[in-house]
DNA sequence: ATACAAATACGATACGGAAAGGATCGTTAA
DNA sequence: TTAACGATCCTTTCCGTATCGTATTTGTAT
C-alpha cells in the first residue's frame, strides 16, 4: 500500500538514494489511467493489464508499486478527492455537521460513489485495504467530526452524555447504508430527513406536539 | 437466480415437464459444498470449479443453474438463514424492535457476518446481485420494520410525524456501517447505544438532564 | 402392461480467453 | 554503481462455453 513517492522536496539532509528515482510522471500516468478506467468501465473490468496498455507505463512497474489494482484505485482515489470533504465551520456546530453531511452525499451521488463503492465493496474481502480505508478516509472523517461534536455539546446544542462514535454512527450510517444498499436515493431531502430524525429522536416529546428543524 | 427446484409438490394439476427432474440432490449438495467453502476459506477463494470438486457435482450442471458463484452463494445463504431474523413481539413494540436489532448484529457477529460482508461486497460490482439481495434479504426486513414502528406510532412509543424508511435507516444504518466498514465493534453494548441515541435524540431535552433508556 | 420415442438433466472432457503475478534481461537515469 | 524502467515470457487459475455419451423422466403406441 501508499507507495512511496520519490523525494521531490530537496531537503538537503534528506539523502536521495543512490539509484534511478522512481518516476513521478509515471506515478501520475498509472493514477489518472485508473481513474478513467474505473469511472468508464467500472472497477470490475479494470485490470492491471488494461492500466498499463492505457498509461503507457509497464506491468512490471505497476507491480513494483502496488499489489493489486485495489491499492492502485485507493491511491487514485485520494489523489483524484485531494483535501476530501472537510467541515466548514457555522455559527452552530450542528449546522456544520449538517452541512458536511450533505457534502458527502453529495460526493457520494457524484463521481466518488462509484469509487467508494468499489473500494468498500473490495475492502470486504481485502483485510488490508479495509484498514487502509479506515486509516485513511474513515479516521480522519470521524476524527474532524468528533472535534465539531465536542463543540457542539460544548455549546449545548447537543446533550452532554451522547458517545462521540456512536452519535457519528448515527448520523452517517444511513449515508452508507444507502450508497452499499441502494434501499432508496441520497437526496438532499433525504440528508435532512436523517439529519432532523437523529437529532430529535424518535420518542414523542411532549404533549404539544413540536416539530423542530 | 432462482434456480426453479423440481416440484416435488405434486400438484395434480401442475403438470411436471417432460424430460429427467433436476437433482435435489445435486442442489442440496452445491448450496452445502458453498456454505462450507466460504466458511472455511472465504468468498475469494470460492471458485465454481472448486464447488464442483468439493460437491462432486459437475460444473456443467453448476452452470445450468446459477449464472455466477455470487448467485451460489446468495442461495446457500438463504438456504442457511432459512426464515431468518424475525422480529419477535413485545409488549412494547419498541422493545420489539431493539431485541431485533440485538439479533441482528448478532448474526453479523455470527457465521452470517462473513456471508453478508460477501454478498454485499460483491453486489457493488453486480447489479443483479445486489437488486436480488435488496428483494430477498432487506426488503423484508424493512416491511416487517415498518409493520412494527407503525404498531409503536400507534401506542404512542413514537413520535407519530417521523418518517418509516428514515427510521429504519436511523437505526440499522449503523449496524451495517460496523459491519461493512468495521469501525467499532458490534457488541451488544453499541447496539444499546446505538438505539438509546437514536430514540433519545442528540438535542438537549430539558433543563433536567434526564436520561432515558 | 410393455416397449419405445421424445425431452431434458447429468457427467466428463476439452477448449479459448482473461487476468494474476512472477522471472528474466537489456536499457536508462541518477 | 545502483536501482528503476520497459519488454517479454511464463505458469497458474478461473471463467464460461461447447460437445457428447449416459441416465431418468413423461407421453404414446402396441
Amino acid at each position: 500500500m501508499n507507495p512511496r513517492l520519490p523525494d521531490l522536496r530537496d531537503r538537503s539532509d534528506a539523502r536521495r538514494p543512490k539509484g534511478r528515482p522512481r518516476s513521478h510522471e509515471a506515478h501520475v500516468a498509472i493514477l489518472k489511467a485508473a481513474l478513467s478506467e474505473v469511472h468508464e468501465l467500472g472497477f470490475r473490468a479494470l485490470s492491471i493489464d488494461s492500466l498499463s496498455v492505457k498509461s503507457g507505463i509497464a506491468k512490471t512497474t505497476i507491480y513494483r508499486r502496488w499489489p493489486n489494482k485495489a491499492a492502485v484505485v485507493m491511491d487514485a482515489f485520494f489523489y483524484e478527492i485531494g483535501p476530501g470533504i472537510a467541515f466548514v465551520p457555522c455559527e452552530k456546530s450542528v449546522d456544520s455537521i449538517q452541512i458536511q453531511m450533505q457534502a458527502l452525499a453529495k460526493a457520494f451521488r457524484g463521481k466518488f460513489g462509484p469509487l467508494i463503492k468499489a473500494l468498500l465493496g473490495e475492502a470486504q474481502f481485502d483485510p488490508e485495504l479495509a484498514e487502509a480505508f479506515r486509516d485513511r478516509w474513515i479516521a480522519p472523517r470521524r476524527e474532524a467530526a468528533k472535534a465539531v461534536i465536542r463543540d457542539a455539546i460544548g455549546k449545548e446544542e447537543l446533550r452532554s452524555d451522547i458517545d462521540l462514535d456512536t452519535t457519528i454512527d448515527a448520523l452517517y450510517g444511513g449515508l452508507y447504508y444507502r450508497l452499499l444498499i441502494g434501499a432508496g436515493p441520497l437526496s438532499q431531502a433525504y440528508v435532512d430527513d436523517l439529519f432532523r430524525h437523529v437529532m430529535g429522536g424518535l420518542r414523542p416529546r411532549s404533549r404539544k406536539g413540536s416539530r423542530q428543524a
